[in-house]
DNA sequence: GGTCTGGATGTGTACGGTCACATCCGCGCC
DNA sequence: GGCGCGGATGTGACCGTACACATCCAGACC
């Protein structure tokens, strides 16, 4: 223990200082030091003073186990996150954070690791067993939500980055918009077999943007072809793209990620294909790196923090008992950089 | 309120049920559900089976702010993180929250913005107001251990990814050996002219590497250069290279991260440059899309995950009291690809 | 058969706050 | 001058749990 052997002088703090020990210290009642702490009006401002200074001597913290107990509200909002390794989710949470922080909330966050619906499940007992008072999910999957009625959440959530088909609990990312918006700028690009690397068929979003793919193709009278299933990696990418372009039936493709767009670049190049020469390429997120690929990724580009920003405003409304809050959708906006060109 | 609506069967359930509830169902006192919950021995194996059968019942769940107040123990990990949103810190983050879930601890994070003390201060306060018990710290920059003391954290602390400098509370990746590893690989390839991008120069993780490389350069008896401080991003790599590559006094680069090498590689391209025929490029981290570069890129692995896994380990070991605790430095791994060649 | 022993279980209290309510006091009003 | 009023402050109870201690009881032992 070298902190007790640096600071031999100060004596041993047996417990720390509560609300009783400022009281005594400032002359006044616990309950006057309790209202100090709540904001209270009515407090006479030389008593305020007082209990201000009789705080900062002590070097007093409220206990929040004690507050939460009494008020039974646990000021903590629980997060459900899948990925949180990817750039997408992170940033959402790094914004949530901050939001909630400055809320007076902390966050509870829990990975889970597969889309099992035992590990959904595990991930939000153990959220549930620290008595959130609001719940986001991030990167949702399709059986979340069975998870949430059959747990009996009981607290407002909000589902990050899904569809909107569930508008009463989901901010979303218009993802259908972003990939009609990705496969129109293909078509316009004169490209009429494109191909489509999809996320996992049980994500939200990875079906979101299928949808939005297949719509625009639809509404093009393009040939449609059954997309291929994906997990989001660079490596996936890859090796489906060494698949994929040893028929080289198709011009282009829209990756259901960077990370996918990046892994079949490679293959491109493996194969001697120049891209965009040879084939267009587009990816969905906008990662930072995506600016820096070989080529530059033209890409679909989200705003995740300002996903994470409007989640927890939404949350703390409803906790507040606000009513008609702004669920409408955050738009995504197409990056066009160098991996799409027009067909040759 | 869809919640409400969708099974309004259900009561209005004004409280939660408690150990007295339990006890009451079960017919035992409430301290003999206590005892069930801590796993307490010398309890009859028909009295075990009534109480959980009473709780599963009532779905009872323990009440962690009051067992927080009577115990003093908050189970709570702090953990002080900075660029959460990249791969590394990510990595560990996930590593830490599933160990620390398995060991009955919850997470608190909080992301420093800017390396300034007062930032790193208010997260340190931040994680001090919610009791942690003990304190994980992550890409650690050299003023959070001014602020650990500053405000008397008073828990024990571990810092991740450092240089060993501190070795009592820092597990650490041996990152001056990482770093002389890179640069050693490019000198064995003949070149003698190699440049290195570093990360900012206030974080101990970048220092490290620029104090292998120069030590390793020192070894071999080459020229060294002031080494370029960036600070970790593509874009920085990208406009460092446009840059220096308008002398192109060298002939091999190793860069303070995998990014910063990504965005680099995309400077040579724009010159015309070959990598690795005209210039060699190592990386650091071996983020997962490093090997689908253009080249798949040379870089230092490091085993993110495990280091959170064993800072976990490492601080619940403190906090059973445990000592002679192994402090041995993680070691990294070169990672060969494409993206450097013997000097032509 | 009384005493000792230890396993199984029950009772009182404390943890540090907040809430509801009580009290005190000075002021304006009839 | 007594009364009502409202601002400022104090008192008691309670939130749900764990710990220390007390109690009960059956079996071993002399």
């Amino acid at each position: 223990m070298t902190t007790e052997t640096e600071r031999p002088i100060e004596p041993e703090r047996v417990r720390a200082p509560n609300i009783r020990d400022v009281a005594r210290v400032a002359g006044v009642s616990y309950q006057t030091v309790s209202r100090v702490l709540n904001d209270s009006p009515n407090i006479r401002p030389e008593t305020l003073q007082r209990v201000r200074d009789a705080i900062d001597e002590l070097g007093y913290r409220p206990n929040q186990a004690a507050r939460a107990l009494v008020t039974s509200r646990s000021r903590t909002i629980g997060v459900l996150a899948a990925q949180t390794v990817h750039y997408g989710p992170a940033t959402s949470i790094q914004a949530i954070e901050t939001a909630a922080r400055e809320a007076g909330y902390r966050l509870s966050i829990t990975n889970i690791t597969s889309s099992e619906y035992a590990s959904i499940k595990s991930g939000l007992d153990y959220l549930m067993s620290q008595a959130i008072e609001a719940l986001v999910v991030i990167a949702p999957q399709v059986r979340v939500f069975e998870a949430i009625n059959d747990l009996q959440v009981g607290v407002p959530f909000v589902t990050l980055e899904a569809t909107g088909m569930n508008t009463d609990h989901s901010l979303w990312v218009d993802q259908v918009m972003g990939a009609r918006m990705a496969t129109r700028h293909l078509i316009e690009l004169g490209h009429t077999e494109i191909m489509h690397i999809s996320g996992p068929q049980d994500w939200i979003e990875a079906e979101a943007r299928m949808q939005g793919f297949l719509r625009e193709l639809g509404d093009a009278d393009l040939r449609t072809r059954a997309p291929i299933l994906g997990d989001w990696t660079a490596s996936f990418g890859y090796y489906a793209g060494l698949e994929l372009l040893r028929y080289r039936d198709f011009t282009a493709v829209f990756a259901g990620n960077d990370q996918m767009a990046l892994g079949f670049m490679h293959a491109c190049r493996e194969f001697g294909l120049s891209v965009p020469g040879d084939i267009s390429i587009v990816g969905f997120d906008d990662v930072p790196e995506a600016a820096h690929f070989a080529p530059p990724l033209t890409t679909v580009r989200q705003n995740f923090a300002e996903i994470g920003r409007r989640a927890i405003a939404l949350l703390l409304g409803e906790l507040r008992g606000d009513t008609e809050l702004s669920h409408e959708p955050v738009q995504p906006e197409l990056v066009i950089r160098q991996s799409t060109a027009r067909v040759s």
